[in-house]
DNA sequence: TCCTGAATCGGATAGTGTGTCCGGTAAGAT
DNA sequence: ATCTTACCGGACACACTATCCGATTCAGGA
């Protein structure tokens, strides 16, 4: 559930308020951290409103996900070797480089659970696209269709949370040759 | 901090019984559900008791890992083809067979992240220690030995949770041999 | 066996956070 | 202008945490 437009303007301008004081929270303290309390200081925001929109704070959570998954998808599909790949990592990982504080907040070992596990999911399910359309094209492998998009998917997390939790010491497209590289039988 | 010998007799046998409340708990109900008050009456051990020994509920948790991490390590030591790869994975997967209950509750997509990150942990060291041993021995990689590290530990646990997450559809020696293949270039 | 110190009990308590409720108010929609 | 809906805000019951302390029990050495 994004903002969505046939709503209320006080609705919108709630919600709105909620996801941005979300957002600068996890900027300053761990998520777990943060109680309801802290959220509607921040979003100046009445404790039933909160509740009028949200069931918890892991819904409120869940329900900005959505842009971010979104947004990867967006920039994996901007991605030149997109068309081979069976997961395309150049445009994620400059995406994640562009919004490296954001990124590092969610994902990666001092991320959130949640995010990190939505994020695989969407993933996988790409994956789990382009290993079936390959299969429909010919293309014969021992291996299952969901163990391999489960491992496509499950390695270029583990690569893209290195990567930021080392402070990216590596530009972007040498992250992707480097996955290109590690996944090259799959 | 595991079950130590010197200590009093009365000691050991509370942290045992916490110990084996948490791992029965965590049979029957998610581990964040789990409070210090379940866990006492299961137990049967006084509140005080409870915090004389642990902080936290993590705490305790993190006190029984290090069997598990072990387990782990004792496991991959007996693998055959331990001597040539990065992370000799039969030895894992067989043991993970034999306690899937257990490793069906502590790892995987509804399993406790804690525990997860441990054992990433735990096998990222001791990949990055293979990998060390190899460039010594004069073998040549042009990708950063820490995130191969990361790699090789990171995919293992994706298998395995995909594994485990699937009621194991395939033994442990196909798996064993699905990541090798998987992680061949690396 | 007896004694001493340590561990445990158990109940009280302060503190924090959650989630619900309701009458009154303010702001949107038509 | 009026009707509808969202919001406020404070109160409330509830659950869980973490600490404390006097009384009790128990382990292990003399």
């Amino acid at each position: 559930m994004t903002i969505e437009e046939g709503q209320d303007r006080r609705v919108r301008r709630t919600k709105q308020r909620l996801q941005a004081a979300l957002t600068s929270l996890i900027g300053e303290m761990s998520y777990d951290k943060i109680t309801v309390q802290d959220l509607i200081d921040r979003a100046d925001v009445g404790r039933s409103t909160f509740y009028a929109h949200y069931e918890t704070k892991d819904d409120l959570l869940i329900s900005g996900l959505d842009r971010l998954t979104v947004d990867m998808e967006l920039h994996m599909a901007d991605d030149p070797s997109a068309a081979d790949a069976i997961l395309p990592s150049l445009g994620l990982f400059r995406h994640a480089a562009e919004n490296h504080e954001r990124f590092r907040a969610l994902i990666g070992s001092r991320g959130i659970d949640l995010v990190h596990k939505a994020a695989i999911d969407a993933l996988t399910e790409r994956a789990r696209a382009a290993i079936d359309r390959r299969s429909a094209a010919g293309e014969h492998s021992s291996l299952p269709p969901d163990a391999r998009a489960a491992f496509a998917a499950g390695s270029l997390m583990v690569l893209l949370t290195w990567w930021l939790d080392n402070d990216m010491p590596y530009p972007a497209e040498t992250m992707a040759d480097m996955y290109r590289q590690l996944t090259a039988t799959a």
